[in-house]
RNA sequence: GGCCCGAUGGCGGAGUGGUGACGCAGAGGACUGCAAAUCCUCGCACGCCGGUUCGAUUCCGGCUCGGGCCUCCA
């Protein structure tokens, strides 16, 4: 209602991995967008690198949201898989310490899981309509990898392997052209093509795996690939609108997926119209992993005193087909900024939003929908919500509804966030906020007294405590970063 | 070894065949006892070498450097 009419709506164009090209969205159900997010395996925490996938995932969600589709988002929780770990001696420490608390692997799997819905709550992300959980799928599975047995499967020793060779075009997706080539890994012995991979994996003789279910083929767990197949198909159909992952999944996992759908449905058919790709969170010294350096993890950035909502910001600012630099600086960035976004739109809080009918607002919205409709381009998005908040001299009432319209696509929060949830108290702080409220009260008497001398050694007493005294902020103080 | 990608100011990061967004930092101003916060204003960049073009940061080739995937990985 308070929205400006369709008619300036652009055509929402998105960059289809498979053709390498921006391509218009036109959704399979006519009104309709069926989104299949691949989502965290939890045997860990999840990193802010992590994150950023679904940071995109939803702002893609908002925007088909924002374009006028029913969406119906799935994201999978990888729960299945193995823990006989292959060694990763001394590394994954927090890993190993999780697990000694947990007393099996599904109280390990349940404890990532929720710690992964944490920090999609605090990034603002919206739930999907479904998280399909993959253990909750077996029987499926295995009625999936029989279906295409017969015809694209071959056994091995070690399990059900799927012939590559059996389906039209694979790996186009990621631009393979053909087996050759050494790996670095060692093949496992008898694989036709060395593309081919585990449809079922078998656990070895004599052994016992916690996770294990009987099948046709003996007993095991189902291929790392199965699941996105089978999960996506039984909640979105086949095909359905837009498949996403990080970009790594572009050269393995989302090729072997798309084998076994055209398998399964006897079609060419790669089982999504759109399959989109987010880029890596990078560090200086290259992609963000667990082992490398310190783990980033979202608590540890709100342990220091940083908003979640910074770190949206901050992925927000950057297309997601880009790689991303991460730097405290940076971060820090994206929290003043985000303050002063908070700050700006403070008036607006208590109006009540109207039609937008001003020339200059609906002029500022085509714009973003021009931006966001651009393959989300929300870097420019942001600048024109900026842009808004800014404007001066408007009908207060239309300016809040241009807010909330673009809000509800970048999802930062600028009209319900205040200042004070802005300010997070870092974990290193010794200082309690009594006593911050004490010298801060000192300090007014000194001032009144103009009494400076003492008025600024309280405020250089405060600063060497890690708080930083604005006289001019409506919170009077903040903490001072130290990164 | 195979496949692929990137290189924009102090940092981050858009975009474009023809005066190079934006944010943070920095500078100046307003405000302040001062400072900070806030608001206003401003300066600073397209890796190197060729080619195409009237004109390239933008297109093409080479080089250098950096990165990703080839094993689960966002």
């Amino acid at each position: 209602m308070t929205e400006p009419s369709a008619s300036i709506q652009q055509p929402l164009r998105l960059f289809n991995s498979l053709t390498r090209s921006e391509e218009i969205f036109t959704p399979v159900h006519p009104g309709e967008a069926r989104v299949y997010s691949c989502g965290p395996t939890v045997y860990n925490y999840p990193h802010i690198g992590n994150m950023r996938a679904y940071i995109f995932a939803d702002t893609l969600g908002r925007t088909l949201s924002h374009k006028g589709y029913k969406l119906t988002h799935v994201i999978n929780i990888t729960d299945v898989g193995h823990l006989t770990d292959d060694g990763d001696a001394g590394e994954d420490k927090l890993e190993k310490a999780a697990a000694e608390k947990a007393q099996s692997i599904w109280d390990i799997a349940r404890h990532y899981t929720e710690a992964y819905w944490e920090d999609i709550r605090a990034l603002g992300i919206r739930q999907p309509a479904h998280w399909s959980i993959a253990t909750d799928y077996v029987p499926q599975m295995i009625e999936f990898a029989r279906s295409i047995a017969d015809k694209h499967c071959y056994a091995l020793p070690s399990g059900l392997y799927f012939d590559t060779s059996t389906v039209a075009d694979y790996g186009r997706l990621a631009r393979h052209h053909n087996d050759e080539g050494e790996s670095r890994i060692d093949p496992v012995d008898g694989k036709r093509h060395p593309a081919d991979f585990a449809i079922w994996r078998k656990t070895p003789e004599g052994e016992k795996r916690q996770m294990e279910w009987d099948s046709p083929w003996g007993k095991g767990a189902p291929g790392w690939h199965l699941e996105c197949s089978v999960m996506s198909e039984a909640l979105l159909g086949f095909p359905f609108d837009i498949h996403t992952g990080g970009i790594d999944h572009r050269e393995i996992h989302h090729p072997n997926e798309i084998a076994q759908n055209q398998a399964h449905n006897c079609s060419d058919h790669s089982g999504a119209r759109l399959w989109m790709h987010n880029n890596f969170l990078v560090e200086r010294s290259g992609k963000m992993s667990k082992s490398s350096g310190e783990f980033l993890r979202l608590q540890l950035l709100i342990d220091k005193g940083f908003h979640p909502l910074s770190y949206r910001l901050m992925c927000l600012q950057a297309h997601y087909r880009s790689e991303l630099e991460y730097s405290w600086d940076n971060l820090a960035a994206a929290l003043t900024r985000l303050k002063r976004l908070v700050m700006a739109a403070m008036p607006l809080r208590d109006i009540a939003p109207a039609p937008i009918s001003h020339p200059r607002l609906i002029d500022l919205f085509s714009k973003f929908d021009a931006a966001i409709s651009d393959d989300l381009n929300t870097p420019i998005a942001i600048t024109l919500m900026e842009e808004a908040v800014a404007m001066k001299k408007i009908d207060a009432s239309q300016k809040r509804a241009l807010i909330e319209a673009m809000d509800a696509v970048l999802g930062l929060q600028i009209l319900t966030i205040t200042r004070e949830q802005l300010r997070l108290r870092p974990k290193m702080a010794t200082i309690t906020e009594k006593e911050i409220g004490e010298s801060l009260k000192q300090r007014q008497n000194a001032r009144a007294a103009k009494d400076f001398a003492a008025s600024d050694a309280l405020r250089d007493a405060l600063l060497a405590q890690g708080v930083e005294v604005m006289d001019g902020d409506p919170l009077g103080w903040d903490w001072h970063p130290i990164v």
